[in-house]
DNA sequence: GGATCATATTTCACTGGTGAAATAAATTGT
DNA sequence: ACAATTTATTTCACCAGTGAAATATGATCC
């Protein structure tokens, strides 16, 4: 629908390597509309992406417990951000906040019955929405995209670490 | 790298479709990461990717101009966020802002040489990265990617449709 | 010519997030 | 035991963007 702008620009600029432009642009896109389509989702539950990120890592963890530093890593958020979202968990009593018991400098945070339910609660109508966007992909074709994503992600991490060094 | 995360999520929710969660999460993940790859480029031109794209729907229109309203559609900005943005590129030379002849509600916006300049200036040091983000990549996978995150994008817009409906 | 509609701007309060710096408290190293 | 380090929190100022409401100005309809 608007592929033709980019198509100007080839004109104007004939270095351009228009085939990954295109798919960067794509990629750009599809991604960003994803995001969007799980913040709406989300805001409909009072919630934010980070918080829900949050408190899935905390879910999917073995014993339903975590420490602010961890869930840092994790979210890659920043610390003051992340004992915001500690706030703003435990306000709504989806999780708990306590002192460890070994390090005392720690705080441990886990993952109340109430947040579990909250959990199983919230994902079973992100289904129907997942199912649909992948409506029409064979098997085969979910397993390529599966395939090629990866492919990016690795380049990038590449990418990333050349810069790093 | 964190693959095990959602593996746990699964042996909790049975009827979480695997693949697709997956490729949902693949899906935002490198569109994250390409996002931010791009939003630090523009950082260190001093621009916001609301702003640098605004430039380049004006670069590549066919006269250089467009006005408020018109941008607003293209960049799926606020008219709020429309005016602050021009405000900045007109700061710095890169557009100029003037009444419509015909119809003199209208404002209309126009990439100035510097504009173009800077858009010519921007881009190339960006091929590169492009290029790199899909090495290895044969035109085959590239034309299937391309495929399978239309196809992606198609289902999106459906689903956008019946919410709406 | 006056009501209505369209376009753009301004102001304002808000959201989600960032990053630095200061502080508090506990652990570790020696 | 004291310095250095680690962990978390608080405060603060900021950024990019949102959305509503009010305003100004010009166009259109009849």
């Amino acid at each position: 629908m608007m592929d033709e702008g980019i198509e100007r620009m080839l004109e104007a600029i004939p270095q351009l390597p228009v085939e990954q432009a295109r798919l960067c642009r794509l990629m750009l896109m599809v991604g960003g509309r994803m995001d969007e389509a799980l913040d709406e989702k989300l805001k409909s539950q009072q919630l934010i992406d980070s918080e829900f990120l949050t408190l899935l890592i905390l879910y999917s963890s073995p014993d339903g417990s975590s420490t602010p530093g961890e869930l840092c890593e994790f979210t890659s958020q920043g610390s003051t951000n992340m004992t915001r979202i500690g706030n703003a968990l435990v306000k709504r009593g989806l999780i708990s906040r306590g002192a460890s018991a070994e390090d005392r400098r720690r705080v441990v945070i886990r993952i109340t019955a109430a947040g579990r339910r909250f959990v199983l609660k919230m994902l079973p109508p992100m289904f129907p929405r997942v199912e649909a966007m992948f409506a029409g992909f064979s098997a085969t074709e979910r397993s390529q995209l599966s395939r090629l994503l990866r492919k990016l992600a690795k380049n990038l991490d590449q990418l990333d670490a050349e810069n790093a060094s």
